[in-house]
DNA sequence: GTCTATAATTTGATAGAC
DNA sequence: GTCTATCAAATTATAGAC
């Protein structure tokens, strides 16, 4: 029997690839129904309101992040940056989006506090894995300045259209 | 006599202000209309379309930035390092906002195709200048990381809500 | 150049049948 | 849990008077 995935998480993974695109204002239920294959009240009865399936989307990116991080202590500085670099090449290779946090975290402003919140959180999570890998005698870049590198070169790589200001971006 | 700001111009400045906040979506023409205490109607007058006026936002934007950074011949490298960094600066502690650019270029995926190309023109200017700014025999970051960092340390300085996260992923 | 008026569409959200 | 039906509001945009 294969793993079918629930509605709910359906739901969640076409408003992801359409907030990846278009930000907070770039999905609606009546396109993420359209996209799953139901109606928007039926969008509506797993997410009452849209700040509700923004919170859950942002919550769940960032577990799926920090999963793929996996344990900070078991890593060397170079690996702890390393793993976190891959993350966010996988956006940009592989999925050719955005980080929907990096996205969401421009409009922070335009949110409703609670997304803002989950998108915040996302933030403090990856910094406190680079900190914690990093250990207390690196001298490199300091944590936040490694994820404001990454979220940056996905938006400069992107908007040129060329993956190599990825890398470049990226060796420091 | 005083420089009165056209009503062309008054609805830019109020374009930008939503629009830095909210992206692209994060503005409408009532909205606009209100601001600068006209009808809507005299805003699509001035601006047919929304792609029109997303585009001469950006346009404007990257006009002015680029007075803002003068002439990169007249810089040493670490005056063109500074200049661009202030100009971030600017963006963060004066207008408490995101850069236009980087916001919409997070966006991309969902812009009018106009104001996509405008948006990659700004970041092609900006690396320009440096590449200029740090001449030839510069072996520090590439003028891509750089500007990547600094749209990087906006959004993480803005979400964490701490300026000081700002000057540090600035420090390299 | 600005207005009134309006069109056509989309939006987030709810009530109630099944 | 999903549907039909609907709502009120907001959206981009246009026609035509002044």
């Amino acid at each position: 029997m294969t793993t079918d995935a629930t509605i709910r998480d359906r739901i969640l993974d076409a408003a992801e690839l359409r907030a990846r695109k278009g930000g907070y204002g770039g999905f609606s239920f009546r396109e993420i129904a359209e996209d799953v294959g139901v109606k928007s009240s039926s969008v509506h009865y797993h997410f009452p309101t849209k700040a509700d399936l923004g919170q859950e989307l942002v919550e769940r990116y960032t577990q799926r992040a920090m999963a793929y991080l996996g344990d900070a202590v078991e890593r060397t500085p170079s690996e702890a940056i390393e793993r976190v670099t891959q993350l966010f090449r996988n956006a940009l290779m592989r999925d050719d989006k955005m980080c929907l946090c990096g996205l969401f975290g421009a409009e922070r402003d335009a949110l409703p506090a609670e997304v803002a919140a989950a998108t915040a959180e996302f933030f403090r999570l990856v910094i406190a894995y680079l900190t914690q890998g990093l250990g207390p005698n690196w001298t490199g870049d300091p944590p936040a300045a490694i994820l404001a590198r990454l979220e940056g070169a996905l938006i400069v790589a992107r908007v040129l259209e060329d993956q190599t200001l990825f890398e470049q971006s990226v060796r420091a």
